[in-house]
RNA sequence: GGGGGUGUAGCUCAGUUGGUUAGAGCGUCUGCCUGUCACGCAGAAGGUCGAGGGUUCGAGCCCCUUCACUCCCGCCA
């Protein structure tokens, strides 16, 4: 018999059919036993008797988490025992023929928990963790935003074209994570923080609309709205000006969560717009949160901050830096009027705020490479740098580059909102911790000396002085095999 | 790199001024139970109180060291 999706016997009362799940929960009077078995779809109460005896002796060996397959007689519940809780609560499951797929062990933690388990237990058996209403709630949804985007886009005519995970670093900005290339020893691959240059060089390529669920990569510490790798809606057009972009993303976003999310109220539409100026004067932040009523979890109050400037000076590092990135096109009256004050500048360059965090920001580019250059030199690029950096970028430039601006949104951040969780975490299927370990596989982890040799890479003598003092295996730390 | 918080049973936690044999709820196991759905009832098992050291007649509790987890600041074009 073929499997009936648990939520589909609802509808199939009076009808045998096959189901087969995990044992949820069991509640076993004896001559009777209760099962409520769980898929992907929902519960459904599977009731064993004496009558089905072969059945119900089986059954007495069930525990949570065992996979079965029952077949059996779908029933109307009487009214008195109709459980409103479920969505199969209407009817009920005889198990008439029971089969042990897989015994389990008792996990960890309570999948059906009312108290969730901590953390660090939650991200080694994620596995499980995953089991849970709430987790797999959260996976639903973002598969749901996700298709929402990619048919949205392709509705409007864009492509989605994926961009290299292996490429080269751009020392501006995040720090990077780097992979080493066998075939040239002493370089290395660089893992993009976003795949900004590739959708920029895609304009040179005329592909006009590009779009992209990128993933990317930032080696720095982690935050409850930050992963060292998260997934970005990234978006890119030519022949466009900044409310092009805000149109398309306003109704992007509108559309997304009236379908997706009809008990959510979006505050103002279309979304106010705020300069930086404004922001900062009248919120003092650049990501202003406009709801009126902060405790009520289905308002969504969106806010454009546009206007932002050019350049800011970086105490840290002692130099004027790109407050978006280097290929942001400055604002050409603020660049005639102070020529020679460019932390004066405005840019094409916005962001859109929801709730007080930052989903949405992007900006102008620069398509010619007069400007560039300047923008480079304004950095504190040497001529040679910025050919050794970015020389690619501006050859590019020269061969009819078309005016282009884009944006990109931080698309665990919105559905960690839209599903009002306390963290980006609980919407990624498999993060990492606040140090950036997977505590399910154990990564990072140690590379055998083969690996490390053929990388040509040897650690530094304090690594393994460390490792040796603190007990622990380190790759490599046998050096006769790597010189 | 810096700061705060936490660490006690499989899970979530309580543990008084330092004082007898370290507790609860859930889970697990055994038995009983034909209408439960947070089933119920009776019983049981389960602890290196993160680790090491110190003070003390006596430490889960105080002190030192260390480890782990977690949040925040820096950082995140």
């Amino acid at each position: 018999m073929k499997r009936t999706p648990i939520t589909e016997t609802v509808s199939k009362a009076g009808e045998k059919v096959r189901v087969e799940g995990w044992v949820h929960t069991r509640r076993d009077h004896g001559k009777i036993i209760f099962i409520d078995l769980r898929d992907r779809s929902g519960v459904l109460q599977i009731v064993f008797s004496p009558e089905f005896e072969k059945a119900h002796i089986l059954a007495n060996n069930l525990r949570s988490e065992f996979v079965i397959a029952v077949e059996g007689t779908v029933n109307k519940r009487p009214e008195k025992m109709v459980n409103d809780k479920i969505a199969t609560g209407t009817v009920e499951m005889v198990g008439e023929n029971l089969e042990i797929l897989n015994e389990a062990k008792t996990p960890p933690f309570e999948i059906d928990s009312p108290t969730a388990a901590g953390d660090e237990i939650r991200m080694k058996y994620r596995y499980l963790d995953l089991r849970r209403e709430r987790m797999k709630n959260n996976m639903m949804m973002r598969h749901k935003v996700i298709k929402f985007v990619r048919d949205y886009f392709d509705a409007k005519n864009f492509w989605e074209i994926e961009t290299p995970v292996l490429t080269k670093g751009t020392p501006e900005g995040a720090r990077e994570f780097i992979v080493p290339a066998r075939h040239w020893p002493g370089k290395f691959y660089v893992l993009p923080q976003s795949p900004q240059q590739f959708k920029q060089l895609l304009m040179v390529s005329g592909i006009e609309k590009y779009f992209q669920i990128a993933r990317c990569f930032r080696d720095e510490d982690q935050r409850g709205d930050r992963q060292a790798e998260f997934t970005q809606i990234d978006v890119e057009l030519s022949f466009v000006d900044q409310e092009d972009i805000f149109v398309l993303v306003e109704e992007l976003m509108i559309e997304m969560i009236e379908k997706l999310y009809p008990n959510k109220k979006i505050a103002t539409k279309p979304f106010p717009r705020l300069t930086y100026a404004e922001a900062m004067a009248k919120y003092q932040s650049d990501k202003p949160d406009l709801r009126t009523n902060k405790d009520d979890p289905d308002e969504l109050a969106f806010c454009w901050v546009v206007d932002m400037p050019m350049f800011d000076h970086s105490a840290s590092e002692k130099k004027t830096v790109a407050i978006h990135h280097p290929f942001t096109m400055p604002n050409a009256e603020d660049m005639a009027k102070y020529p020679d004050e460019p932390l004066q500048w405005r840019a094409y360059a916005y962001d859109l705020a929801l709730n007080g965090s930052e989903i949405w920001g992007g900006s102008l580019r620069i398509h010619r490479e007069g400007i560039q250059k300047k923008v480079f030199a304004i950095l504190g690029l040497s001529e040679d740098e910025t050919q050794r950096r970015f020389g690619h970028m501006l050859e590019a430039f020269t061969y009819g580059a078309p005016p282009h601006g884009g944006i990109a949104a931080g698309l665990d951040r919105i559905v960690t909102i839209l599903q009002n969780e306390p963290s980006i975490r609980e919407v990624i299927a498999f993060p990492k911790t606040g140090d950036n370990r997977d505590l399910m596989m154990g990564a990072p982890n140690i590379v055998g000396v083969k690996a490390l040799t053929e990388a040509h890479i040897k650690l530094a003598d304090e690594v393994i002085a460390k490792a040796k003092e603190q007990g622990e295996t380190v790759a490599g730390s046998d050096t006769s095999l790597v010189d």
